[in-house]
DNA sequence: GAAATATGTCAACATGGCTGACATAAATGT
DNA sequence: ACATTTATGTCAGCCATGTTGACATATTTC
């Protein structure tokens, strides 16, 4: 009995058990990457004068272009409030375009105009160029297992429908 | 001559080339996991009237005990200001000390108290919960991938910092 | 026609960043 | 010894971005 239970202890791994020792290496490793993540775009956001907020909104239109304002708002987890806040600079300052929807016409679907998809592209490619550069350091299958880690973060009930977003926005994008 | 640079380009993975094609997934999964992870302590954080300000200073002075308020500061990249703040209540509602320095009396060095150990702890755990979940899903092997990888994603010049601020962490928590 | 839905807007407030200016105590350099 | 630098704190005000609550408009649905 005893030699069962000592050796069922210590083949646990006791940094991946919940119930015993927080994982402290990735919880710092994931503050610290976002926070450096997050940051490249800042220089030319503050150029345009726009701040991270209005950066989250352009990047999702332009990844998903007609998408419904109740959409956007559940993505980004914010109240209709705070993104018209700088939803109306950025139409104002024509990065987007909200057209009537075609069949439900009190919907003013989002749309990026040309403008707004070079920048949306601007600060993609900045945070690539971060993420290139840790793929190439790593081995090949770095991408899928950093994929397969991410996703496998996120709540339950959203995943699929995040992991649907992303396809079918890649799939758009294969099409132009 | 053609020949050949058809190939190599063909070589190329043009999704984790940064002159081609963005990395639209791993940004957004980088968006979406992090928006969840972060937001796993925050009801426990209101209870005690604190936010995620309040939290990260704890986890960090939990981590790094007798740390100097300027590494502090360093490593959240924040001001004194805005961390005199948040440090000023934590202080206040008994969850960190500060003592003078043994060799520089200049120096306020920070402690957590054991009630400050203990919500640190809580808060962790709530992260560690969806970390788990997380590997659990994926094979042996997830946790080293993942730490590769995000450690790769933080700046150059902070990266071997911060690995040997986490080295020197659980060390000193093996000790203890 | 009534009710529900999609969206927008006004006002007020909270959190957590920032800059600039200034203060104190202790260490360090000359 | 004295001047300078360093570590820290504090006051005041501002900015970005989140929140709630109340209310308005147009359109769709029952």
């Amino acid at each position: 009995m005893a030699d069962i239970n000592v050796t069922a202890i210590k083949a646990r791994r006791p940094a991946d058990d919940p119930g015993s020792e927080p994982i402290w290496d990735l919880i710092e490793l994931l503050f610290f990457a976002y926070r450096d993540f997050v940051s490249d775009p800042d220089e030319v956001l503050a150029k345009f004068g726009f701040g991270r907020a209005h950066h989250r909104v352009l990047h999702f239109v332009n990844r998903n272009p007609g998408m419904k304002v109740a959409d956007l708002l559940e993505l980004l987890r914010i109240t209709k409030q705070s993104l018209g806040r700088v939803l109306k600079q950025l139409v104002d300052q024509g990065y987007i375009v909200q057209r009537e929807g075609a069949h439900d016409r009190r919907q003013r679907l989002l749309h990026v105009t040309e403008k707004g998809r070079a920048l949306a592209l601007q600060l993609a490619t900045l945070q690539t160029e971060r993420i290139a550069a840790a793929l190439k350091e790593l081995g090949p299958g770095a991408h899928e297992e950093a994929r397969r880690f991410l996703a496998a973060m996120i709540d339950r009930e959203d995943r699929a429908g995040v992991l649907a977003f992303i396809e079918s926005a890649d799939e758009a994008r294969r099409r132009t």
